[in-house]
DNA sequence: AAACGTCCCAACCGCCGGATT
DNA sequence: AAATCCGGCGGTTGGGACGTT
């Protein structure tokens, strides 16, 4: 049943490393390899757990760290990528190479949060993580172990065609053929229903930050959190209602089988973009609830 | 020079998901 | 199937460095 008892913490050495044992971790890895961190301790001869060791390795050993201050750039690709990730740090890290995700934390945690506005670090949660996670929205959360090492390996791989296309601002906007089947329109007032697989949902892109046509799509968490906490069982009344002030899909909304949405006015294609990617958000989403 | 406050960051902690037995 | 291990992750913190009074 199971392994052998986990590491005894009795005697291990702890706080901040010596010179001489970054030196004895270095020359071990450099021979060996860090197959297994748990054993590397005491095979390499550190008063150490692996753990401390891996952390030390990855965060300051690591013969490909960039050290010294984070360029202007660097620091506004953190920005950005915080803004499409949230604390995700290692996605972060991956994507900015020679830092780590505890490096690029810190300096988020001491500079970079400071530059922003109050409400956008309200809005980018801090969220503890729980055992209560929604659906997977978060597609790294089911990564693989090993798909992990493959993103720190080839952190350009991960742009276009892995899970990492799930994020919801990432993918452009895209129209699938079988929308006929999913999406209705109630009535005149502007209360659209997306109806996929029993769930109804009806979208306020209000709360959005969608303040136009032009911008790209980027739905967050929040609003298919929304959407999850609505009511599911198919009933329309008390949902949110879309407001066609703000978009006007094209008039009428057409694919290849048939009339989809028939609003009343407006020719802007980007009007067709938003009920496209809309709805691919929804398809996705309720895929990931069945899971 | 000393006391105090703030900043910074390396390291630790607890949790999670996948792998292993 | 269940228990346990293991690597990885994000949140937090202790203490040294630095600045201010």
């Amino acid at each position: 049943m199971g392994r052998a008892p986990c590491c005894e913490k009795m005697g291990l050495k702890r706080g901040p490393w010596t010179p001489e044992e970054d030196q004895i971790l270095i020359n071990y890895i450099n021979t060996y390899g860090h197959a297994n961190w748990r054993a590397l301790p005491k095979l390499a001869g550190l008063l150490r757990c692996g753990k401390s060791c891996r952390l030390r390795w990855i965060n300051y050993l690591r013969p490909d760290i960039k050290r010294g201050n984070f360029t202007r750039e660097e620091e506004d690709t953190i920005i950005s990528l915080h803004e499409m990730l949230g604390n995700r740090w290692s996605a972060i890290a991956a994507r900015l190479s020679g830092r780590t995700d505890n490096e690029i934390k810190n300096v988020w945690h001491t500079h970079l949060k400071k530059r922003l506005p109050q409400n956008y670090q309200q809005s980018h949660h801090t969220k503890k993580r729980s055992k209560k996670q929604p659906p997977k929205l978060d597609a790294d959360a089911s990564k693989s172990n090993q798909d992990a090492k493959l993103e720190q390996q080839d952190p350009v791989n991960i742009h276009g065609s892995n899970s990492e296309d799930m994020m919801m601002p990432l993918s452009p906007p895209h129209c699938s053929s079988d929308m006929s089947s999913s999406l209705t329109t109630s009535d005149n007032n502007s209360n659209v229903n997306i109806i996929n697989n029993n769930h109804d949902m009806s979208l306020n892109v209000n709360d959005y930050d969608i303040d136009t046509p032009e911008n790209n799509l980027a739905l967050d968490e929040d609003f298919w959190s929304e959407v999850l906490s609505s009511d599911n069982s198919g009933v329309t009344s008390g949902f949110p209602t879309l407001d066609y002030d703000q978009f006007q899909p094209m008039s009428p909304l057409v694919t290849e089988e048939g009339v989809l949405i028939d609003c009343s006015s407006s020719t802007c294609d980007d009007g067709m973009d938003f009920w496209c990617n809309v709805y691919s958000r929804a398809e996705e989403f309720t895929q990931l609830l069945e899971l």
